[in-house]
DNA sequence: AGGGAACTGACGTTGGAGCT
DNA sequence: AGCTCCAACGTCAGTTCCCT
């Protein structure tokens, strides 16, 4: 009978994919018979008791990989599935190990021997000589005070292009005013040639003291061109020395430039400095943190706001051999365990690739919001979003042509929203006659959505034009489209309809 | 998965401006 | 002086989003 076995709920999913044998530390293993695919139950059975499962008439067992884990991950090795006696699978691995087998009966009742036994010292140290980083990754060994750790570096010239800018035009930017962009006073002033664009790759997402930055990116422009280096942990016993290096090159920068590294890579980084007992100021640093711009300018014109959601969708940019990135903690513990580093250097494209993407997500930042008009957004929704920003800046002029062009570029969808804004935007800036013409335009409009046009005509007809008949009727049609389920809404309404007559009245009676 | 800021929507409060 | 309107701001709870 074919069984699936992993561990862990991560484990379950992996294996209703691709039925790997996972093993974690405590060689429980967890059995799944497939006759229960669609209602599955799992079970965990300790090592020492799978003799007994497999006398209970258990035979078959499907095993794509049997690895010891420091902490559940999910095998990237493909192997060819295939069904075959666990005795017989377990015989095959004692060859390869060309370790004698004293029995049969003996392998299947000590699991966590034969697997030390597959995983022995010498084997990794092999692999080690055999595929060490310095071959495969362009870079070299570094040394502190506290020991060593290797740097990776990669020159990018002036004229190189990701995005639609060069690095020489993005380090010719001028200052611009990412404090409005970030709530940071600070950065009044950020100059692209006084920042450091940082960006970790670490084991996990969960934080705290278990999760540590194994490779540190670093970008920043030197000369005319832009360097990134990418210091990296070939052991856990490097990081004090990686940490050392970091913060000395982080006191030779003004600015931080981050993607969502508020909230992660920073405060990531500062437990690590706490346990290693470094001083370290790199929370108090000025940092650019270019999510929540984005957010602002992009949010609602592509699915979500993920850097490389941002890169293919708004850059027009591919990689090509990226790697998704919740594959990086386990091609790490992998690098860890083997010391083979065949597969690592992708997480060395991936995180060169992430800063280049910032570096040109800064650029498309300050074009947008310097020049909008010349940026040429390429959607209306971005116009609409760039409108809200500089109304919120209190820059109205900039504003209403933002509003203006997204109205004509928006989908219909959007349409509504943009004429509120831009009526809004009109009232407040005097110039009221444009406001109702809107009105009277959005109260024609098929994809009419609620009573705003009316509510506002309402407003404009009591206060300014004092045609408080007219006004009535417009309150009138409002109460038609309102929401009975909006009784504070209904409610002002009959409020403004009451006050109304009575003003009509006393008009009258003049 | 964990953390936490930002966002959203509903509702309440405050203060300036204009009118009677 | 007192009233009304309106916009801006504050608070709260729940939700969303991003990083590996």
């Amino acid at each position: 009978m074919p069984l699936l076995c992993g561990t862990g709920k991560r484990g379950r999913r992996e294996i209703e994919r691709s039925s790997p044998l996972l093993v974690k530390r405590n060689f429980k293993i967890i059995f799944k018979r497939k006759s229960e695919a669609r209602n599955p139950k799992f079970e965990t059975i300790p090592n020492d008791q799978i003799s007994n499962v497999l006398n209970k008439g258990v035979k078959r067992i499907w095993i794509l990989k049997i690895r010891i884990c420091f902490e559940f991950r999910y095998s990237d090795f493909e192997f060819e599935p295939f069904t075959m006696d666990l005795k017989e699978r377990l015989r095959q691995l004692s060859s390869i190990s060309k370790v004698p087998v004293a029995s049969i009966e003996e392998e299947t009742g000590d699991l966590k021997e034969r697997l030390d036994r597959l995983l022995r010292p010498e084997k990794v140290f092999r692999k080690r000589e055999l595929y060490p980083i310095e071959k495969l990754v362009n870079g070299k060994i570094v040394s502190a005070s506290e020991g060593e750790t290797f740097r990776a570096e990669e020159y990018f010239p002036p004229d190189f292009r990701y995005g639609e800018m060069t690095l020489s035009e993005i380090h010719n930017i001028p200052t611009y005013p990412a404090h409005l962009l970030s709530g940071d006073e600070r950065l009044k002033e950020i100059d692209f040639k006084k920042a450091l664009f940082l960006d970790t790759e670490t084991t996990g997402l969960s934080g705290g003291t278990g999760t540590l930055a194994f490779m540190v990116g670093l970008g920043f422009f030197q000369g005319d061109g832009f360097v990134v280096q990418q210091l990296f942990m070939r052991d856990y016993s490097e990081e004090k020395a990686s940490l050392s290096i970091l913060q000395d090159i982080l006191n030779s920068y003004q600015f931080l430039v981050t993607f969502n590294g508020r909230h992660y890579d920073i405060p990531l980084l500062e437990t690590r400095m706490i346990l290693s007992r470094k001083r370290s100021q790199i929370r108090e640093m000025p940092n650019f943190d270019l999510l929540f711009p984005s957010r602002k300018i992009w949010k609602g014109a592509y699915e979500n706001c993920r850097l490389v959601t941002l890169e293919s969708r708004l850059l027009g940019m591919e990689r090509e051999e990226d790697i998704p990135s919740e594959w990086i903690p386990s091609l790490y513990f992998d690098y860890i365990q083997t010391g083979d580093a065949r597969k690592i250097h992708r997480v060395f494209y991936h995180n060169r690739m992430d800063i280049l993407t910032m570096v040109a997500l800064a650029g498309r930042i300050h074009l947008v919001y310097h020049d909008p008009q010349a940026a040429r957004p390429r959607k209306g929704v971005e116009h609409f979003s760039l409108g809200r920003l500089f109304w919120d800046h209190g820059d109205r002029e900039k504003a209403i042509p933002c509003f203006e062009i997204a109205l004509k570029r928006c989908d219909d969808e959007l349409a509504w929203e943009v004429m509120k804004w831009l009526s809004m935007a009109f009232k407040k800036t005097g110039q009221g006659e444009k406001a109702h013409s809107l009105w009277h335009e959005m109260m024609e409009w098929p994809y009419r959505k609620d009573a705003y046009p009316y509510i506002e005509a309402a407003k404009y007809y009591e206060h300014r034009l004092k045609e408080f008949e007219k006004a009535i009727e417009y309150v009138d049609q409002a109460l038609t489209l309102i929401s009975f389920h909006r009784e504070r809404d209904v409610e002002l309404l009959l409020e403004r309809k009451k006050r109304l007559l009575k003003k009509k009245v006393g008009n009258e009676s003049r």
